[in-house]
DNA sequence: GGAAGATGACAAG
DNA sequence: TTGTCCTCTTCCC
């Protein structure tokens, strides 16, 4: 596989490792491991603003800051704006994923580790989903869409949630999950509720999904009509239906 | 043309 | 809690 740095900041690594054999590629929460020949890896996390383009073969001529692109005779794959893209080694690794909660993609991820820490905490609900060491993937979009489908309030505390509810969460996130990345999209409404069967006028969303309540601040819940709530909950807008997410 | 914001995570105070 | 990093898009003049 060619490896380059278009815009430089990883040019020096990817020296290292143009040419190698590509062994794997796989992801921990949302974390990115290319594994090449030779016990290196290129760790990749997109962040808040990074994108991963892949793109058939042949490539153009980079456009815009193009940190890494990974390119062979079929595909190539364009990594702008990451927080993180670095060549590590297996322990690297290794101390990355031990760090991480369950990840619900993964067929192995017990959901009774995820259990176990949040039917003892006093944080809310809304905060440990968000948490990696508690769950790993899950981001902004998830946890206000599964809390909704749930009728779940952000705020609640971990331990007051009720173990049933808790599995039913899990396994909806597992299934909502994995069809976003079969589908390359979040979508969380069910078919009852989309506006075409509610009867209202169709809308369009901006993140390439259709959701209740995330970025709906102020529009009407798609269930009740109520507006939807915002709120900045450790730096990240919350958002919830006051009316359908009960607090008790 | 410029500001604001965005699916994140970390350090500093 | 605030600031910082990364890049691009959208919206407003």
């Amino acid at each position: 596989m060619r490896v380059s740095s278009p815009q430089g900041r990883f040019a020096a690594d990817a020296a290292l490792v143009d040419g190698a054999v590509c062994i794997a590629a796989e992801s921990a929460g949302k974390h990115l491991f290319v594994e090449l020949a030779g016990d290196r890896i290129v760790h990749v996390h997109l962040g808040l603003i990074g994108k991963l383009d892949v793109l058939p073969a042949p490539a153009p001529p980079p456009v815009g800051e193009v940190r890494l692109r990974l390119q062979n005779d079929n595909a190539y794959a364009d990594l702008r704006g990451a927080t993180q893209c670095e060549l590590i080694g297996p322990s690297r690794r290794a101390e990355i994923v031990g760090q991480l909660g369950e990840d619900p993609l993964r067929p192995d991820a017990d959901p009774d580790r995820v259990w176990a820490r949040i039917s003892r905490s006093h944080r809310p609900i809304g905060d440990l989903l968000m948490d990696q060491s508690v769950l790993a993937g899950v981001g902004n979009v998830y946890r206000a869409e599964i809390l909704f489908r749930h009728r779940i309030h952000p705020l609640r505390p971990g331990r007051t949630l009720r173990r049933g509810q808790f599995l039913a969460l899990w396994s909806d996130l597992v299934e909502l999950m994995g069809e976003g990345v079969r589908t390359g999209r979040i979508d969380t409404v069910r078919p009852e509720h989309t506006p075409e069967a509610m009867g209202r006028p169709p809308r369009k969303d901006d993140h390439g999904g259709e959701v209740y309540v995330y970025r709906r601040a102020g529009m009407a819940c798609l269930v009740c009509g109520s507006k939807v709530r915002t709120e900045v909950l450790a730096g990240r807008n919350l958002f919830w239906c006051g009316r359908c997410q009960r607090r008790g």
